[in-house]
DNA sequence: ATGACCCTCAGCGAGGGA
């Protein structure tokens, strides 16, 4: 089965090459995040039409995640179980399901915008609560992972220029502790392989000819137990869709697994 | 060619992204 991960970065202004992208790359399982579209918005239709059932969890404008799958969508979890509010708000930023023999997390963990900011604590405790949430499932016999927008870098290499990110977050040490402790728990990063140059980026920023320039980030990441990591037999960042046109700044990352 | 931000909602800019 090939199973995906993508920011979409609305799903409404990316409807036609989503639909074109399910098809052509014969996707089973898709985890997106950023839809920006309300649950009602949401277009399950669409989707349904070309053989996708959808597990959405979106409230408006901001955040909002969705499994799309061919094969089954079944206990579907909408929202991170103790995961903490915003501003007085929990924000639609995690849904759970099974798809056919593998269960997933879609995540778009929050951006934490300055180090320092009360965004960026709420980014940790965010990431602590997943942590909380996934353990059982990770060390579970079923293939298990969890898939999304991270928004932290792992390692310096995983960013174009380790100078240009001084000080800032997405590589701070307390973000990639946080990745470390998911690790513990059982999971392990599921790295892809490039398309193109040294280093699989998932992530460029739309300004400054960041794609054309490579300077990418790689923060959309796959977080899969061991009968998940097992069960890997290709994973690659699919850049040709970060081409052109009415493109996401992030590119789909793409897992081929034996089960 | 991959090409110099783009998305949404509100409402004719602003907030957020990272």
């Amino acid at each position: 089965m090939r199973i995906a991960t993508w920011n979409v970065n609305s799903i409404t202004a990316r409807l036609p090459r989503l639909l074109a992208w399910l098809e052509s790359s014969g996707t089973d399982v898709l985890c997106l995040q950023e839809a920006k579209t309300t649950q009602e918005q949401f277009p399950a239709q669409a989707l349904s039409e070309i053989g996708y059932e959808s597990a959405v969890h979106a409230t408006g404008r901001w955040n909002g995640v969705a499994v799309l799958s061919r094969i089954g969508l079944a206990d579907v979890v909408r929202g991170l179980p103790g995961g903490p509010e915003y501003e007085g708000v929990a924000e639609p930023r995690a849904v759970a399901a099974t798809c056919g023999p593998v269960r997933v997390w879609s995540v778009y963990v929050p951006n934490g915008r300055e180090v320092g900011h009360a965004h960026y604590a709420y980014k940790l405790r965010w990431l602590d609560a997943l942590r909380g949430a996934v353990a059982r499932d990770a060390v579970g016999e079923r293939p298990f992972a969890v898939l999304g927008d991270f928004n932290i870098a792992p390692a310096d290499e995983d960013v174009w220029d380790r100078s240009a990110f001084e000080g800032a977050t997405h590589v701070t040490a307390d973000e990639r502790d946080a990745l470390a402790a998911l690790r513990e728990e059982g999971l392990q990063d599921v790295v892809p392989r490039p398309l193109k140059y040294d280093h699989p980026f998932t992530y460029w920023d739309y300004r400054q000819l960041g794609f054309p320039k490579n300077r990418g980030m790689r923060i959309d990441l796959v977080y899969g137990n061991g009968p998940f990591g097992a069960a890997v037999k290709d994973s690659y960042v699919d850049r040709e869709e970060r081409k052109g046109k009415g493109a996401s700044d992030h590119a789909p990352v793409v897992v081929d697994l034996d089960v």
